[in-house]
This record gives structure tokens, sequence and C-alpha cells, in this order.
DNA sequence: AGCTATTATACCACTTGCATACCATTATAG
DNA sequence: CTATAATGGTATGCAAGTGGTATAATAGCT
């Protein structure tokens, strides 16, 4: 355990710093999402100057242990979050598999509800809904065809969007809360088959999805059907307390 | 815990005020469906100025805990988040959907571990393993082949499991705490068509599954088909931040 | 000389928190 | 049905504090 600092070391002082802070981060010092003192108050605390601090703190940043933000402060980063079961969609989805995503288009514009977009987006009969359809393949590859519905006056210029319809939407402030997933295995269609290059009654993995705002209204309603044998879902679950 | 507002502290009071609400939300102070007190009397009552309030409560509506409609108040957001994402097995899975679990036994004892489950289970090769295969059905039907495999010595006598291996376990102490599941559609062999009364060829849904313990050591390695058409993953997203 | 570590200083861009006023929507009393 | 009150939503301005950055200077080392 190092104590303090000493500045006739051959280790450079940002480094000592920076086991110093490490161990204090470790020893729950500050408790998690809680902020550090300001800068200039470390610096001054630790008797170095406000840049060798800086220094110290950007290897920590780097390592994921604190998170620093401009005009506010530097916070204990929060327990390793789950990086799975996070809502994405399929371009930022192919992206972190490492595969170039891509998108030919079917359908786009504003088109009269069906009955069962109705009933997903707690419409009134006879209101427009902004319909998207698919094909989307990884690597030039074709993977899904997806149908996306939105109510219109969330989308009522479909036609913009270009490769992440989560990306366009993110633009324009409307960032779903959080979404409910169905998933099951279905044979595909003479119509599906085509599409993706196989021949019908090929499994396909079904994928229903609800998005919905903070405020609890439904943001969009997505049917996909995935290649089976080119996508896996994978889920995180959490055990009961 | 946290009982009052710390003006000097380094958080900023909106983040403290976020946490006190959160708790105050979780202890049932209000109840579900329930309106808050009016944002000018909660920020009179904490001592903050109505906007401070406003961020903790925006911070607290985009995680989906409360819900603000213009005119009307400030609502505690119903619970229907936690029930999904939750890790089950297949009998309590079955109950919750109003269906009676059933169980034939394909086979259940100790044998050397296969390659896949050393690797899965991180076990020596050579080492034994307690498999457990059955056919699981709903209402009488066969819904589906589940494959599990869990080291000898967290399972030594796979026999007396009897319906619910997770309720078994349970009882031993051993709880997962999370689990990692992969799906993917893929076409049923002439065995699993056989099991499961189908022709070979048909869609099933595969899931494989990790579980893992509180240390972070496997608990439970299982692959399960799911005929297609008798069943639906359902899984719930969060959205970032 | 040239390089690195360190310090000192100043300034910039952003966040926070407050005060005030007003707008838009909803609930309710009459 | 209407008028009113109460609610959440928004806009502006302001001051203080925070991290981000640029520049220059000093010391120690190769």
């Amino acid at each position: 355990m190092q104590t303090k600092l000493d500045a006739r070391s051959a280790t450079p002082l940002y480094l000592q710093l920076e086991a110093l802070l490490r161990e204090a981060l470790a020893a729950q010092t500050w408790k998690a999402g809680e902020a550090l003192p300001p800068e200039r108050a470390l610096a001054e605390q630790f008797g170095v100057s406000r840049l060798t601090l800086r220094k110290a703190l950007e290897r920590l940043e780097a390592q994921g242990l604190v998170r620093r933000r401009q005009g506010s402060g530097t916070y204990v980063a929060p327990r390793l979050e789950q990086p799975l079961s996070l809502l994405t969609g399929f371009s930022e989805d192919m992206r972190a598999r490492g595969l170039e995503p891509g998108t030919r288009w079917l359908k786009r514009g504003l088109f009269t509800a069906t009955p069962e977009e109705v009933l997903a987006l707690s419409l009134s009969p006879g209101e427009k809904v902004a319909r998207l359809e698919r094909v989307r393949s990884a690597q030039g590859e074709p993977v899904a065809v997806e149908r996306a519905a939105l109510p219109a006056h969330r989308l009522p210029q479909p036609e913009q969007v270009q490769d992440s319809l989560y990306a366009y939407l993110e633009a324009r402030g409307l960032r779903p809360a959080r979404a409910l997933q169905r998933l099951r295995a279905v044979a595909a269609s003479r119509q599906e088959a085509e599409l993706l290059g196989l021949r019908s009654g090929e499994p396909l993995l079904y994928i229903e999805r609800l998005s919905y705002l903070a405020d609890g209204s439904v943001l969009e309603f997505t049917r996909s059907h995935y290649r089976g044998d080119r996508y896996d879902f994978v889920a995180e679950l959490l055990g009961k307390q």
C-alpha cells in the first residue's frame, strides 16, 4: 500500500497518483455514481498541479473506473452495466458484431393502418402509419426481412429514413425507453424465402418488437424474420434477488 | 441510505434528489398508479427549486419509474417490468402462462463430459457431469426437448430430480444469479421431430443457456429445442440511459 | 540539444441551480 | 356546458462552479 507521493521516485508522479486514486476508489471512498471532489481541490489535496492530476484521471477514465463530464464533475463509474439486453436496432447490432449492415428497401411511406397495427400501436381505425419494409443484410448477405410500423405523427416523412431507423428517431428526440420482444421459430413463406435466398420451409427466427417511449406510449411495432443459420439472439437473464 | 440533501457535496443536487425519490418510490411511499404530490409542493418539501426537482423527475421518467401527464400530475408507473426477463425454469415458466408442465425422462445420471460440456462448464477433460435429458410438455402436449448438464459435484444424485430442476437446486442453496441465453431458429432433426411429434425439418427454437452462480462459476449448461408453433420467448430490453 | 515530466496561468465551453414569468393541458366546481 | 384553478411544460436570464485546452516556463534526464 502506497500512502503518499514521492517526487524523487523514478516512477512519474501521475502514475503514483493513479495508483493512489485507484486504491481510494477500490476502498469505496466515494460511492458509485457519486462525484469525486473537483480537480482543483484534488490537486491541492495531493500537492500536485492540476494537469498532473488530470493525467492520472485520464488513465482511470480510460480504464473505465471514473466518468468525467465537462461542466459537471468526475463520477465513480457505475457498476458494470449489462452490455447485453440493451435496446439496439439492426444496424447498431450488426456493427457491434463487426459486420457491415446493408438495406434494400421494399416499402417506405405512409399507409392506412392494418387492424393488427391499430391494435399494437393503440391507434384509431383508419389512422395512418409510417411503414418501413426492407431486407437487411450483413456483409452483403441478406439476413432478415424487417417490417416496421410507427404512428404517422411520429414519423411524418418516412422516406427520409436512410439506414438506421433508430439513429433517425434519436436525432428527432424519439428514444425508446424499453421494448418487449416475442421470439418464435417459424417456417419461411415463399415470399420470405425468395427475399432471403432460401427455400421455403426453412427455419426463420421471428421477432416481434414493441418499443415504448418514456411516457408509456408505443413508438414502434416491428416484425422481423431472421435467417436461422445466420443470426443468434442473445439475452441476459437475472436471477431472483 | 441517503436521508437528506447535501448542497455542499460535489454530487449535483438533482442526482441526490433522484436517488432520494427512487428510494421513496421503492419504499412504496406512494401507491402504484397513485399521483405524487405536485412539483411545486415537492420542490418546497425538499428545499430545492422547481427546476431542480423537475430535472430529477425527468430522469426517473426516462427510467420508466414515473409517468407525467401535463395538467394532471406525476404518477407512479405501474410495475410490469420485473416479471419479465427473470430467470426461470421450464416448470415455473409454464405455470406462469397458466399451463400444466409435464416431464418424460430420456436420460438422468452421471456421465463423462463431452468436449462441448467441458468447454461450457469449465471442467477438466474426463470429469463427470450430471446430465438430464427430457421431453417437456404443457397440458400433455410435448413442447420441448431439454438437455441439461451440470458439474457432477453440484448435482451428485441427479436421479433425485423430479419435475423442476431449479426447485431442486434452490432447495440445496444453488440459486443462479444470472444466465446468458442464445436463441436461434433451426430445423428439427429426425430424432427431435419424433420426440415432439413433428415432421423433420419443421422449425424449432433452439435455446442455449449458461447459468452462473453469484461467484461467477457456471452452474448449468442447457440446450433446448422448442416447437416453433407452441412457444414464444419473451424478452424485455431497456433503452440506453 | 532534445526530450519528458511537471508546474503555472489563463481562458473556454459546459453544467448546475435558482428566480421569474408565462404557456398548454387537464380536472373540477358551478 | 363553461369558467376557473391546478397541474405539468417551457423560456429567459444569471452567477458560480466544473472539466477541457492552450501556452509558456522550469527542471531533470539522455
